[in-house]
DNA sequence: CGGTGAAACGAAAACGTTTTCGATGAGAAT
DNA sequence: ATTCTCATCGAAAACGTTTTCGTTTCACCG
């Protein structure tokens, strides 16, 4: 009933436990007969390596952390898809856990992660994070640790993003070449920098163009469990606010969806009365009617590339090889639709 | 450089291994003092068990293998947030593998995790998985194992799901109801026992009501990753090969919106032409115009209550206490909105 | 025939815990 | 003084690998 161990397999075979160790490892310095012989009893007994012994052993688990501030959400798990994808292929497992914006549990799970030895983490911080400490000690003890999407840039590790900044830039400009004078923001939480650099991109695309930066056009919105009521609550207030808008850059499909939900009731017309350009470029975009100009964000990508990064990482400690940090930008595409003129 | 372990405490205290590693797990044979002096000089040092010798030691590794189908799925994700919520509470670990709906996938999915030491899996069935013995053999090694959702009713193993043909009967009652006299049904794929059962649901609904079942208005649907074409694409045929059709029921939402989305483009009116009852009260369903009326499916819960019945499975197998298997029905509800008439 | 070298194998340490079982000593009971 | 009890501790085995470093065997050469 027990698991079949190498000293079974030593016993049947009439060998030493080393000897047969060696043979499923393809050593030299053991011949091809009893090679073949001890391969035969492996299929045999159906033998498994016992993990534990092997991560104990070898001081390593082949195991990779992910910490995501939420699960339910299709760029998130499209970055999960390609996550574990990726480490599949490499013979990686990956753990995942959820932060839920919430720094403090951010910090508890990556002690999680560091007591059970995981041999790499990749993290997407939570809104909630302002202190870097907990990454920076992971650094230190260095292990290879990346961020990605939603980093901080003044950790010392490798990143895969995408440039925000110009993405809203973009996602702005294209408002503006198509008629727009007057364009609101609905922007995301304070801290994390993907939302501040989107900001900055829109509010650089209105000045490039002249057009003055009215910080009562700026509306921010939690972008969490309930984007889509934040995007009705927020078209509602816009246009109790102002009634010259004609343009509206949103941090998030999600939210743009319920505020366009919110116009079309309020009958809106759109892109005639007010365009909307949203960001992620989210299935539902192009099902919403009418469908949503966006900004395309290549999560399974991002995914794929962050555990490539981590992977060299992980190879590269374990020959004691030096670590060059790098960060990737992924390209990121503004996706002309029904939202906008042209 | 090298983390601390149980001997460098020891040394530090002039005091054995065994005697550290008893006062940390508050043994009644070792004094408070020295318990206390242990604590004091963990915290110092920074201590953390190696997680690998700790495993090997006990011969649990306290993680669980999740197999899913899709990640990037609404109700999946939700069902993993479940899991990962509970899991984490109870100290557990879990990691996710994606079987992309292939049953060669699973089955050395199933594998990995063997080899790994999971102390138990969840799965979702892919819908390719017509063969049971790689789940059978997991039985016969006793690994604990529950099933959820899309599940195989002739495996021996606890699960946890809902009344699919139930629901799927309220659905189209409730399309009865409301005055529909020729009903057709978009299923999904020929395997998966909930595919069947709603097929089977919706064709009792039918005959119990003194309608005639008619194969030629059932329409199958993949429901993959382009399940939102396929509805267009359904939608398309069913109008070209009936006229006479005054109601669908849909085996999941996205399909469902898929076909609204197809109907509001040719100018067939919801529901007055034709009502729509989808599946799994999918987000987007009551944002879609018009609403969609559906069955809610609870994901969260189901990964709840799938981790808590595995939970139990482990803890009595520890313990040598006899598994009783148990087979938890969630509740479905129907959820009236605009796609039908009331 | 002693010496050399290669080929094949094994003994044993090490990884860091947990847990059993004895050992030790102090004080109480006899 | 002897036994007994308790409280407290430590030695050591065990978990199953991997890997280093010998050891053995035997052929071959000088």
């Amino acid at each position: 009933m027990k698991p079949v161990t190498l000293k079974q397999i030593a016993e049947t075979l009439n060998m030493s436990v080393s000897t047969v160790s060696k043979a499923l490892k393809d050593y030299p310095d053991v011949s091809k007969k009893t090679k073949r012989l001890v391969k035969e009893t492996v299929d045999l007994l159906n033998y498994k390596p016992n993990a534990f012994a092997v991560n104990l052993r070898t001081k390593e688990s082949k195991t990779i952390g992910l910490i995501i501030p939420e699960v339910v959400h299709h760029f998130f798990s499209s970055v999960i898809k390609g996550i574990i994808a990726r480490a599949e292929k490499k013979g990686y497992l990956v753990i995942i856990l959820q932060s839920n914006e919430s720094y403090e549990l951010e910090k508890k799970q990556i002690d999680l992660l560091l007591s059970k030895r995981v041999d790499g983490i990749l993290i997407s911080l939570a809104n909630g994070t302002g202190n870097f400490k907990h990454l920076n000690d992971l650094i230190s003890q260095d292990l290879p640790l990346v961020m990605f999407d939603k980093i901080a840039k003044i950790v010392n590790c490798s990143k895969v993003i995408i440039n925000d900044r110009k993405a809203a830039y973009t996602a702005t400009q294209h408002l503006i070449d198509t008629g727009c004078k007057r364009i609101a923001h609905f922007r995301g939480p304070l801290l994390p920098q993907n939302s501040i650099d989107r900001f900055l991109g829109y509010k650089k695309a209105l000045t490039d163009n002249g057009l003055p930066y009215d910080p009562s056009l700026v509306y921010i919105c939690e972008c969490g469990d309930n984007s889509f009521e934040e995007g009705k609550e927020s078209a509602r207030k816009l246009l109790n606010d102002h009634t010259d808008v004609d343009g509206i850059f949103i941090n998030t499909d999600m939210v743009a969806i319920g505020a366009i939900t919110e116009f079309n009731k309020l009958g809106i017309k759109i892109p005639e009365d007010i365009s909307v350009v949203g960001f992620s470029n989210w299935f539902m975009s192009s099902v919403i009617s009418p469908t949503l100009t966006t900004i395309n964000q290549p999560g399974y990508e991002m995914g794929k590339e962050a555990f490539k990064l981590l992977y060299k990482e992980i190879k590269n400690r374990k020959q004691n090889s030096p670590i060059k940090l790098k960060t990737i930008e992924l390209e990121t595409k503004l996706i002309k639709r029904g939202s906008t003129k042209n």
